[in-house]
RNA sequence: GGGCGUUUAGCUCAGCGGUAGAGCACUCGGUUUACACCCGAGCGGUCGCUGGUUCGAUCCCAGUAGCGCCCACCA
């Protein structure tokens, strides 16, 4: 038996003992087993883009003590861990960090060499590097980022086979993600559209639907004024006055009476001298504005309906990159001057410089009325959203096909969600899908289109018969390698070829995670043994992202469910319940000072005790009751340890009532413990083991300490019950204190205590019990707790210590419950310090009397 | 505007048809040789509000308010 250390402590467990785990390769995966002893874990790889934060922590710790549970329950635990770097949010870091942006048109630079930048202020121009440099630099920070993220979660103690790591921009992610949409577009499911997206226009790339957000956003109506053909003026109400160059039509609603005259009939539009057709339209709103809207190509996703059910022109004003473009569009010629001072503009200043404009001329009515409305955001966004025509790869998602959404649902309805209530969200999303998924990203760090296009003779592709890969060569780089039947000098040529530029949506590869962790079409073998996956694991606000998506995919491609079972975790609030967003972040709540303060346990503790969905506070006092709990587990184990015999206890000793009690109230939380966790209830499960882990240090440990001391007989059976209970306990906390259940089980068991058999129904306690007597009257146990309770308040009212000498005990109530306190007598009279206990049948309720040399005091 | 969650002791949270629970905080007490990063005892709540069902409601139902989250076509 190992060294018990005189003054056991909690500091240094992490370190010590994920080495340790490490070197045994005790989590390491076995894939010898067979589907059925495998469960297995879809676990969310976290963006690479900085520092991990207390909210991932808490939800990765829960899934934690699942997968604990899982595996000492005898299941093989398959439970990869990955990085998702592949992205915007990395390539957004590298931009700040190094201060650099991405010019696809440089060349290469061999020796550059960039270092993290202090600070840069906002004026400073970004340094522009080469594609490849860039992604070079993608490249070393996420490694530098991954390395500080594994450290945290071993230090927190995450039970993942670090041998199954995986990254989302890894060759074989790119290879699954690239395969998955060539069999996405075989099938009909992704395919090429030019029509107007959604468009950031500081990171000049679409966006899709599910990234996108609404933000309150304060505007101002301007109401302009338009002529009608007998030179009336037409009130007109609009936040974009600005996109006036870009008007097309304008709109009312068909049961409008105010504006029947005007239907048919063309206005002119101010400043500009446009004419531009009224029409009718059910999305008009009379109550909106003066009841007619000025339809520009695109102010809004409602301009994009219009202009597509009315047949509108395209007249598009706003470049890429948000601003106004330079030269004057043909339709604007007769107002050339007007256009021209916007021109180069941004948004915000040729609003402002319209309004001037258009105030001089006398086309306003009144003055601008300030309103807050929503507008749309890219949720990494920090402008607006804008909305132009581009060429974009979409996957079919069912927003346009009833058949493939009623597919998505009943897929849904079949999926256990713990908790229930979250099922709802994602039927919220899948009903209110009003576009296909968009999955092309004007982007450079992340997994490219595998396609090429042939140029024609004239120079231009042809976007219909995209040129594929044959499966081995994936994954590809258009960009960099070239189509079967061509040869490099023909890349951009006449009568040559083009790769595809885009790079896809995180989503698109994230949303591969079962296939990529389970081996799709690498490792068929060790595909058959994880997939379908038992758990998801993530967080509530990428159920319409990443939920959606992975089921999509594996509709898509399996036609089943990915997973049997989805967890959601809750958020993480401040301690004033504000939540916590990322980008505010919330220093002083970093997880490794946090470790360092109540230790990995204390954190964990404190993660386990919030509930799946349940929005939590972060409460250093939990963390504090969390470290306290290790603590006294060091301690109860060494005590108890130092009373049993060198050889271990005698397991045909025939157990006194009082440690048969005991054993049958363990035996009973352990059980439920078991159940709880087998419907992924960890939280009920801790606290019901700590509920007991109290009891059995503060009451049983106290009421048999002298008779395992040998100071009466009885000693073989406290022996037995306290060998039993400290194992059991030991091993109901594995699960959510892994680093100090380690430490004591090291003290005195053979092996790990994570792979030691979870106690429930079918235990070795269970066992234990069954070779003894059946539980008959009263619990002894907590008959035994009620009296020396009794005794503790007796002497605590006294002001005496609780080992202060008592003189008689004496105890009356109910025959059966009297019957239950004299089995326990002997332990009593020791626990009290009192002379004698004595007692007697008589009244409803228990009573107790404690005599001291000078009087009685009845509690 | 739609959906979901939540509202219980000063704080953080359990409970969920049958006399209100835990921890923290607070008060008082304790040289108990496992633990002072300890031990013991105690104070503290008309369970958001209004109706209804029931012998009985914190718990079920309906409505209502506050808080939070998700979704929604920016005139």
């Amino acid at each position: 038996m190992p060294e018990i250390p005189e003054r056991p402590s909690l500091d240094g467990l992490e370190a010590t003992w994920s080495a340790e785990w490490e070197r045994s390769g005790v989590f390491r995966f076995d894939r010898t087993k067979t589907r059925a002893e495998v469960y297995s874990i879809d676990t969310p790889p976290p963006t690479v883009s900085g520092q991990l934060h207390l909210g991932t922590v808490f939800g990765y710790v829960q899934v934690d003590a699942m997968a604990r549970y899982r595996r000492m329950s005898g299941r093989e635990v398959f439970y990869p861990m990955g990085w998702d770097d592949n992205g915007l949010p990395t390539e957004r870091r590298v931009e700040n960090l190094y201060g650099v942006r991405c010019n696809p048109t440089l060349p290469y630079e061999p020796d550059l060499h960039i270092e993290p930048v202090e600070r840069r202020s906002r004026s400073e121009r970004p340094r522009e590097v080469s594609r490849r440099n860039f992604l070079e630099l993608c490249e070393r920070q996420t490694a530098i980022d991954e390395a500080g993220f594994e450290s945290l979660f071993r230090t927190v103690g995450l039970s993942v086979d670090w041998q199954t790591n995986y990254t989302t921009i890894s060759a074989q992610s790119r290879r699954v993600a690239q395969q998955a949409f060539l069999n996405n577009f075989r099938r009909g499911d992704a395919y090429l559209s030019h029509a107007p997206t959604l468009w950031d226009v500081d990171f000049q790339t679409a966006v899709a639907q599910a990234e996108v957000e609404d933000r309150a956003t304060k505007s101002a109506y301007v109401r302009l004024l338009f002529r009608a053909a007998d030179g009336s003026p037409v009130e007109i109400d609009t936040t974009r006055p600005e996109l006036l160059p870009a008007c097309a039509a304008v709109v009312v609603s068909p049961e409008d009476e105010r504006y029947q005259h005007l239907i048919g009939t063309e206005l002119r539009t101010p400043l500009f001298d446009v004419a531009v057709p009224v029409r009718a339209h059910r999305l008009a709103e009379r109550d909106k504005g003066t009841g007619l809207a000025m339809v520009c190509t695109f102010g809004d996703t409602t301009d994009v309906t219009w202009w597509r059910e009315l047949g509108l022109p395209l007249r598009v004003v706003l470049g890429r990159n948000g601003r106004f473009q330079q030269e004057t569009p043909e339709w604007l010629v007769k107002a050339d001057a007007a256009y021209q001072e916007v021109a180069g503009k941004t948004v915000f200043s040729a609003r402002a410089r319209l309004v001037e404009l258009l105030a001089e001329h006398g086309d306003i009515a009144g003055e601008p009325r300030p309103i807050e409305h929503p507008v749309k955001y890219y949720e990494k966004g920090d402008r607006p959203l804008e909305i132009v025509s581009s060429r974009q790869w979409y996957i079919r998602n069912g927003a346009e096909d009833e058949s493939l959404r009623a597919r998505m649902q009943a897929n849904a309805d079949a999926l256990v969600w713990h908790p229930e209530f979250m099922r709802a969200r994602l039927k919220n999303w899948t009903d209110g899908l009003n576009s296909d998924w968009l999955i092309s990203r004007q982007r450079f760090f992340g997994v490219p289109f595998p396609v090429w296009y042939s140029l024609a003779a004239d120079g231009e592709p042809d976007w219909d018969n995209p040129i594929l890969p044959q499966p081995e060569q994936l994954p590809v780089d258009p960009q960099a390698d070239t189509p079967d039947g061509y040869t490099p000098a023909q890349r951009g040529e006449p009568n040559g070829f083009i790769g595809d530029p885009d790079v896809m949506d995180t989503w698109a590869t994230s949303s591969l995670s079962p296939q990529i962790v389970c081996g799709w079409g690498r490792d068929e073998e060790l595909f058959s043994r994880t997939f379908p996956m038992d758990l998801r694991p993530q967080g509530p606000e990428i159920i319409r992202t990443w939920t959606f998506s992975t089921m999509l995919r594996s509709l898509l491609e399996f036609d089943r469910l990915p997973w049997g079972s989805i967890s959601i975790n809750g958020w993480i609030l401040d301690p004033d319940r504000k939540k916590i967003s990322k980008s505010k972040g919330n220093a002083k709540d970093q997880p490794a000072d946090l470790i360092a303060e109540f230790g990995a346990d204390g954190l964990r503790y404190w993660a386990c005790h919030a509930g799946q969905g349940v929005d939590t506070a972060i409460d250093r006092g939990q963390m504090k009751v969390g470290r306290r709990l290790a603590t006294k587990l060091l301690n109860v184990s060494r005590f108890v340890l130092g009373l049993l015999p060198e050889a271990g206890a005698d397991h045909q000793t025939t157990l006194t009532p009082l440690d048969l009690a005991m054993l049958r109230q363990l035996h009973a939380v352990a059980v439920q413990a078991e159940a709880d966790f087998e419907r992924n209830d960890y939280r009920r499960s801790l606290e019901g083991a700590e509920n007991f882990f109290w009891k059995f240090c503060d009451d049983y440990v106290e009421l048999v300490k002298a008779r395992a001391y040998g100071e009466a007989d009885g000693q073989a059976s406290a022996h037995l019950a306290l060998e039993y209970g400290l194992s059991v306990l030991q091993r109901l906390f594995a699960p959510f204190l892994p680093f100090v259940c380690e430490e004591v089980w090291s003290w005195w068991q053979p092996g790990s205590v994570h792979r030691a058999d979870f106690p429930g129904a079918n235990s070795d306690l269970a066992r234990l019990l069954a070779s003894q007597q059946p539980a008959t009257g009263a619990d002894v146990l907590d008959v035994a707790c009620e009296t020396v309770r009794a005794i503790r308040r007796a002497k605590t009212q006294r002001q005496l210590s609780m080992r202060a000498a008592v003189s008689a005990i004496q105890v009356t109530g109910p025959a059966e419950l009297v019957a239950a306190v004299e089995l326990a007598s002997v332990d009593l009279r020791l626990a009290g310090a009192a002379a004698e206990v004595g007692t007697a049948a008589g009244g409803t309720e228990l009573q107790v009397e404690v005599e001291f040399d000078g009087g009685v005091h009845t509690a």
